[in-house]
DNA sequence: CACCGTTGTAACCATTGTAGTTATTACTAT
DNA sequence: ATAGTAATAACTACAATGGTTACAACGGTG
C-alpha cells in the first residue's frame, strides 16, 4: 500500500518548529526535532522555499517564514513537496481496449470521480493553519 | 510521487464489466478489456472475492456481483483492493525528539488533521456507486 | 585573510510497492 | 480423459523513498 510521503509531515514539523521557535534555528537543530538526517530536512527546506514559504539564511545558518502562520495551510505545505500533484492522486491504469463499452469509457468517467475525492481531501487540508496547528502543542 | 495504486482503478473497470456483461465473462476476456496480463486480474478479482463482492466460477469461468449495482460504492471496491489502509492515506515520521516541544506534539496533532482529509475523501468516494458509474458508459 | 559552522547539491544505496510474466496446480463441464 | 478456465507461487524490472557520504559555497568572526 503506497502512502503520502513523509516529506510532507516532516515540512510541517519544519514549519512548527520555525513558528515556534523563530530564532536561531539551524537545521541541525530541526533534524535533531525531527530525528532524521540533516540533508533529508535541507532537501525539504529547499522545496519550502522554492514555494515561497520560507526564507534561509545561508553561511550563517536560520530560517524565518515568509507568510504569517494563519496564512499558511496544510494545503499550502502539501503542494510545496511535491507529494501529490494536481489531479494525479489516484492512478488510473491507461490503455484499456476501446473497442469494448466499458474499456471506452472507464477513464473518463471514473478520472471525474476521482478528481472529486481528491479535491474533497485537499479542500479539508485548506481549513486547518499553521497557527490552529501550533496552538494545540502542550 | 506515489500515486494510490492502478489496482484500484482496475477493480473498478472488473465490477463494470460484470455489471455491463453478466455473463461469460472469462479473466482472459477481462484481461483484454483491461489491456493487461490475466494473472493482474486474478489477483484484483481475489481481492474482491475476499471482500465479498464477487463470486467466481472456479473451472467453467465467468464472475458474478453478490450486491446489486447500487448497493456497490467506489469506497468499497477501495476497502476490497486494500489500496489504503484506515488511517494510512498520509504516513508520517516516527520517532520525533520528545524533548523538543514540536516533536514531542506534531504526531498526533497532525494526525488528526490527516485523518479528516483522509475521511473527506473517503467520504466522497462512498456517494458514488457502481450503478450511477457504469450508466454513464455511452 | 583564514577559519568555522552553516547551507546547497550531487551521488549513491537499501528498501519497498507495483505490475507484469512464466509456470504449475486445481477445478468443472463435456 | 480432455479442454478451458481459475488459483497461486515465484521471479523480474521499475520507480519513489529516505537515509548517507562527500564536497562546494556562503558569511560572520577573530
Amino acid at each position: 500500500m503506497k502512502q503520502i510521503s513523509t516529506r510532507f509531515s516532516m515540512a510541517v514539523h519544519i514549519l512548527s518548529l520555525i513558528t515556534v521557535y523563530p530564532n536561531d534555528l539551524t537545521g541541525d537543530f530541526i533534524a535533531g526535532s525531527v530525528n532524521t538526517n540533516p540533508v533529508v530536512i535541507r532537501r525539504i527546506m529547499g522545496m519550502l522555499k522554492k514555494a515561497g514559504l520560507v526564507e534561509v539564511r545561508p553561511g550563517v545558518g536560520g530560517a524565518s517564514l515568509l507568510k504569517t502562520p494563519e496564512e499558511i495551510t496544510l494545503l499550502d505545505v502539501y503542494r510545496a513537496v511535491n507529494v501529490i500533484e494536481e489531479n494525479q492522486l489516484f492512478r488510473v491504469h491507461e490503455d484499456s481496449n476501446i473497442r469494448c463499452q466499458v474499456g471506452r469509457n472507464i477513464e473518463s468517467v471514473l478520472q471525474a470521480e476521482l478528481f472529486e475525492a481528491q479535491s474533497a481531501m485537499e479542500h479539508r487540508l485548506a481549513q486547518t493553519t499553521l497557527l490552529q496547528l501550533t496552538s494545540r502543542f502542550k
